[in-house]
DNA sequence: GTCTATACCCAGATAGAC
DNA sequence: GTCTATCTGGGTATAGAC
């Protein structure tokens, strides 16, 4: 555990992660947040200052357990293909959820980008890490040129199918194109370059 | 003009319209409203009773602006692929605005969505105009067993497209993007069935 | 149709007792 | 660390004069 971080906190923090995704951030009130913790507002105040903390929190926890889950998958899976097709099999192990309220680092960002809220940088950095990551595996493909702009087309694939499926409610949708990413991936055309 | 749409509504609506993209519907306030076509707030109440109305107001606007967009892109293109090339070409025609607030439908129903608002699936409907326009397209092209399903891929691709845009504020990769679609749609394998 | 004034509520945030 | 009480601002919405 870091520094400074307390068991309330963290509690705070897991809450409010699923609450923002939920319900957004801008609808997440404290009052909801300290409910769901068993808290009184006032105390709540004790551990988070202002909004933008919890806010700021959130995205590090969720950039903590990103990372854990990219480490993971490279555990799991020994080829660079295998692994691609990992981060694809989370929009099938996830399609409940998406289908209710989309990509978490996707529906995020386009809060923050209308709110125009400073955090949003921070936000993006969460894509980044899928899309080093990828664009890394694609790279051990062979694709080295081409590995940033394949992990940014399998990143925005990823979440046209989250925004569709989850504005038609349809969960039957991203199995569908689950298979075609999966087709993509296995016929992709030979690496350019030398 | 409808009967009981006066010129004022009108007036609201569009501007309505126009915030509710920038900033949010849930961010974007009466008075935001009122302000910018030079309202006061208690007047404001007497074109639209409730916020409610208003999103639908704006829902109903852009419905009919869609099928009027719709019905020319029909006009301007004589064959299936250029009128769809027409669809993909409003991402390489709106790159600014989707870079700064994403696409208008797909990040209000994602919104809606988290607002577990009624509307939503009035919303998702602006999403149908295009899914059914597009199928048509495809089935004109011959793909008749597939065309729903090459609609909703278009269409998926193109939401990602947009949110990634957004969120890395990247106008650069809109248009990456673009050429990849246009290739993908160049080189569809033969259609299905007999 | 348009305005001012105001009621009412809920949000974020603070003070201070325990 | 936790609570209750409270301040302040902004939001939706209404009443009533002009």
């Amino acid at each position: 555990m870091q520094a400074g971080r307390t068991a309330t906190q963290d509690r705070i923090v897991e809450t409010a992660d699923r609450l923002f995704y939920e319900r957004g951030y801008d609808h997440t009130s404290f009052a909801d947040i300290a409910d769901e913790v068993g808290l009184s507002r006032g105390n709540f105040y004790y551990h988070f200052k202002t909004k933008d903390d919890i806010l700021t929190a959130v995205i590090a926890h969720r950039s903590r357990k990103t990372q854990q889950m990219l480490a993971a998958w490279a555990d799991h899976a020994a080829d660079p293909a295998g692994r691609i097709r990992q981060f694809i099999g989370m929009l099938t192990m996830n399609a409940a959820r998406i289908r209710r309220h989309g990509c978490p680092v996707g529906t995020l960002c386009t809060e923050l980008a209308k709110l125009e809220h400073p955090a949003l940088p921070q936000a993006s950095q969460l894509f980044t890490l899928f899309r080093q990551w990828l664009a890394q595996q694609f790279a051990q493909l062979g694709y080295a040129l081409e590995a940033d702009a394949l992990a940014m087309h399998l990143l925005g694939r990823s979440q046209g199918i989250a925004t569709l499926a989850s504005a038609f409610n349809d969960e039957a949708y991203i199995q569908q194109e689950v298979m075609q990413l999966n087709q993509w991936l296995a016929q992709l055309p030979p690496p350019s370059g030398k």
